[in-house]
DNA sequence: CGGTTTCTTGATTGGGATCAATAGGAGTGG
DNA sequence: CCACTCCTATTGATCCCAATCAAGAAACCG
């Protein structure tokens, strides 16, 4: 958790659903905390190919991609009215030249990132539809519960079509599949309220494959 | 380029092909930088499933994925008779304190590694087999081509099982879509000897979709 | 050489995409 | 309040791409 570079900020800044914090190929010059509410992160490609790269929560950082070329990589947008707290870039860089600690933990980031990757890498080269949904929920459900929320009772804040385009799945794929884990009794899903009944055998799909 | 990480190279490394340079697990020691010959990284998650998730040559950058947690997060493995530089972590991290173009080198490997993972999640959600193996050969040309080395004539030095797994394909996969570029006149492929014949048209594929 | 790994090619299957139609909310304005 | 529209979600029917299973062929290597 970067407390540190959470502390550095200067100001903050709300935006409501839809809005972009900030576009691909914009010239980095901040990075952001959530503060609150959440974000996803789109990235297009040149055919006009797109995707949804992550999904952030309270406390995680957005715009680390930008900081190898100098522009972001990627558009971050509210999925909810949202807040964040705004970090200069050049003010990181230069703290981080003088605090030990900033630097430690503005390279764990980036690195944890890489490995938060490299996780959805293997999910979206080998594993099948409803492995992916499962993995999906349970890392949601992780998430919530390290920010104190209930990990099996929570809201979706992103659609269906958000959901498969960063599993790699078709949305009506998305949606059968959270009819079937409903009919299993593994979930509960109306709408985008989530109820996990058997986080179990959630994990347990995963391994049948 | 990263040409002064590199330069704080405290010793070097010869490994022979499938020899390991680092274990995914294995506590953080060092950085490496490949000086001859070329490595592949594998994940592994809890259920054995296996991925590769990079391939890497000359000049690239290994180890990075372990600077956050503190310990190496894939498994990379020489294919190929090859030699690494060697930079204790520790090393790195004294220096990237004093000398802030250190710092900022490392801070732009890691962000770039993160930029390279976004166009593979793409590749790896979004794309038909026939354009992730033709992005695939794009990305080999152009990297050979950094090197000075024949952008439209080279080896693959990985088997098609290795590429498979890095594609998200199957390995006989892999080789009939080899077999069919060759048929269409865009690729010459004699075993892993690679010669690009028309790449325009290997362009033109990521285009149709 | 014989054994092993790697690669190619064929036949079949199946998972998920796509196309299509309907239904459910949410927001707006009458 | 209802009627209207827009957006999102569900569900069904069909199709196709790529996985899987299977059998050889080719290259590599001790």
């Amino acid at each position: 958790m970067p407390s540190r570079l959470e502390s550095l900020a200067q100001g903050r800044r709300r935006l409501r659903g839809g809005e972009a914090l900030f576009s691909c190929g914009d010239p980095l010059c901040s990075l952001y905390s959530v503060c609150g509410g959440s974000f996803k992160t789109n990235t297009v490609d040149g055919e006009g190919r797109a995707q949804v790269t992550g999904f952030f929560m309270a406390g995680d950082l957005l715009g680390l991609d930008g900081i190898g070329s100098g522009s972001y990589s990627v558009t971050a947008m509210a999925l909810e009215e949202s807040l964040v707290c705004v970090t200069p870039y050049a003010l990181v860089e230069r703290l981080a030249r003088e605090m030990p600690e900033v630097q430690r933990e503005l390279q764990a980031a980036l690195s944890g990132e890489i490995v938060r990757e490299h996780a959805m890498m293997l999910l979206l080269g080998s594993m099948r539809a409803e492995q992916r949904l499962a993995a999906f929920l349970l890392n949601l459900s992780s998430r919530f519960a390290r920010r104190g929320y209930s990990p099996s009772d929570f809201y979706l804040r992103m659609t269906r079509e958000d959901i498969g385009s960063y599993l790699g799945l078709a949305l009506e794929t998305v949606s059968r599949l959270f009819s079937r884990l409903q009919v299993q009794g593994i979930v509960e899903i109306r709408q985008r309220h989530v109820r996990l009944l058997d986080v179990a055998r959630l994990h347990a799909l995963g391994r049948t494959g």
